[in-house]
RNA sequence: GGCCCGUUGGUGAAGUGGUUAAACACACAUGCCUUUCACGCAUGCAUACAUGGGUUCAAAUCCCGUACGGGUCACCA
């Protein structure tokens, strides 16, 4: 059997990067056995659709080098693969339960089931339906039925006994039956719920290894009564732990790191991220860090997925990210970096704006950064600090020196760094300065501040004229 | 509250009974390099196996209790 693995997102237009984390190992496990990752859309609940959301999925996958063997988009054998379009499905396996006595008819109200609730809370007893509609007659379901009365079908649930859960990370879980609830399979709307859906889905579309948050882990008690139920052969469940935000709490919305798409609109580039979260409660058996998703793919081992939920850090995520972005090619790097530049660049030549780009490409984090690396070259107005005003002063050489950059200066014929480069050299031998006196004075003058790129470049960049009118 | 899971330095983590006086990476610090910074290289730092009890010749590694953290108990997914 070839192994089939299944993201399956609701489509809210958003990416966390829990999710996209989840939807890497999907992908990895199905890759490196072989096998094809499936995208299943989950949008059984009508209140939470979201336009353009399937899009949204495809391009952040795609953006992450994942490939869709099969989806909404590009359906195989196993369509639809949105789950609203497959109601009929649903119902009939719903009422195969039902056939079969694992499931029934229940014309609860919602008001009926609010008292219930209520009633046990103030017992402060966890509320679990009591299964009344179990019992109901033949006469009157089919009575109820043939009057239109609202109704959902519940799974029957053992009342005693336990359930074991067999997982590749958390091993064998134990649960008793007696806390499962006679849950809802087919909500009153006729949609399913999430975890019926799933259950038929996986089933339906032979997906054999389910991947998913931890969060479910207690919940696939019922997932195996129903498997068990149907008779159908159970997948292989890997559970993984959360990934928290950087305070070590839930990641969230709020917490703003959170979403896929923020980091790669600040800047980051998907495979440094996707190399960055797969290391996150993942580890390979060696010591190597950097992972192409080919590398990845060959590497990936579920049995290597850690228990513990991990702590989403952004300084390990610029890390990585620096090194992609000095991987890149100076021709894809200039591609990547130049959209997050927004200083106005009218007036500039591409030339000018490619060398100051390029200057910093060992630099920098991620892209967004730029435009504070860069500052200096954009700005009008010279602002000399206390200090530096005091350093300037401070020496009787400093006139001399800046003197004789402005005359040097002024003779280059050709604006270029080499000649630039001669030039220092030149003011070198001719003051007999050297060191700190040498370079920080134009430094300041010129910039304000005394750190920069290369002085060469910083002088060629920031240009003849205005050097020479900052040095007068 | 019941049930389930987890706990190695600031962070990611290796290690699953014995050369581990606990690797590696990020962060941090220092030094070298560079006529500054950064990059790179090197070194160091961090008083890290939650805690108490067992089992064993030997425990971060196995068992039990405790604490702390998280998850879960919907006609949400």
């Amino acid at each position: 059997m070839t192994p089939r693995t299944r993201f399956a997102p609701s489509p809210t237009g958003f990416m966390h990067i829990g999710n996209l984390r989840t939807a890497i190992f999907e992908y990895l496990v199905a890759k490196h056995n072989g096998g094809k990752f499936i995208l299943r859309i989950e949008d059984t609940d009508q209140n939470r659709k979201v336009e353009g959301a399937i899009d949204f999925i495809y391009n952040t996958l795609k953006l992450c080098d994942i490939k869709i063997d099969e989806g909404p988009n590009n359906e195989g054998e196993f369509g639809p693969y949105i789950q609203s379009e497959r109601l009929d499905l649903y119902k009939k396996y719903a009422l195969e339960l039902v056939e079969k006595g694992h499931a029934y008819y229940c014309f609860c109200t919602e008001q009926e089931l609010e008292e219930m609730r209520e009633r046990a809370n103030a017992r402060k007893k966890p509320f679990l339906y009591d299964g009344r509609c179990s019992k109901l007659s033949k006469e009157t379901i089919e009575e109820n039925l043939k009057k239109g009365v609202p109704y959902v079908i519940r799974q029957k649930m053992p009342k005693t006994g336990t359930t074991i859960v067999d997982d590749v990370v958390y091993g064998k879980i134990k649960i008793d039956n007696s806390v499962l609830d006679d849950q809802i399979l087919l909500k009153s709307d006729g949609y399913p719920t999430y975890n019926f859906a799933n259950v038929v889905d996986d089933h339906l579309m032979q997906i054999t290894h389910v991947i998913r948050g931890k969060e479910y882990l207690d919940q696939t008690a019922k997932y195996n009564l129903l498997y068990d139920a149907f008779g159908w052969e159970k997948p292989t469940y890997i559970h993984v732990a959360m990934v928290l935000g950087s305070d070590g709490n839930k990641l969230s919305k709020r917490n703003g790191d959170a979403s896929f798409m923020d980091l790669y609109n600040d800047g980051y580039l998907p495979e440094a991220i996707v190399n960055y979260l797969v290391l996150l409660g993942w580890s390979p058996e060696t010591n190597q860090e950097i992972f192409s998703m080919e590398e990845l793919i060959k590497n990936f081992n579920e049995n290597r997925i850690s228990k513990s939920s991990s702590q989403y850090d952004v300084k390990k995520l610029n890390w990585f990210n620096a090194k992609y972005i000095k991987a890149l090619s100076d021709e894809d790097y200039l591609k990547f970096i130049r959209p997050f530049l927004t200083h106005d660049v009218r007036g500039k030549s591409e030339e000018w704006i490619n060398k100051l780009l390029l200057i910093y490409k060992d630099h920098l984090s991620f892209g967004k950064e730029i435009n504070d690396l860069v500052n200096i070259f954009f700005n009008n107005e010279i602002n000399i600090s206390k200090e530096n005003e005091e350093f300037l002063q401070s020496d009787e050489n400093i006139p001399v020196v800046i003197n004789a950059y402005k005359e040097e200066i002024a003779k280059i014929k050709e604006w270029n760094v080499e000649n630039i480069a001669e030039v220092i050299t030149r003011v070198k031998e001719k003051t007999g300065i050297k060191g700190k006196l040498l370079y920080m004075p134009i430094r300041i003058k010129i910039s304000g501040i005394e750190h920069g790129p290369e002085l060469p470049d910083e002088i060629y960049l920031i240009g003849q004229d205005k050097v020479l009118e900052r040095l007068s």
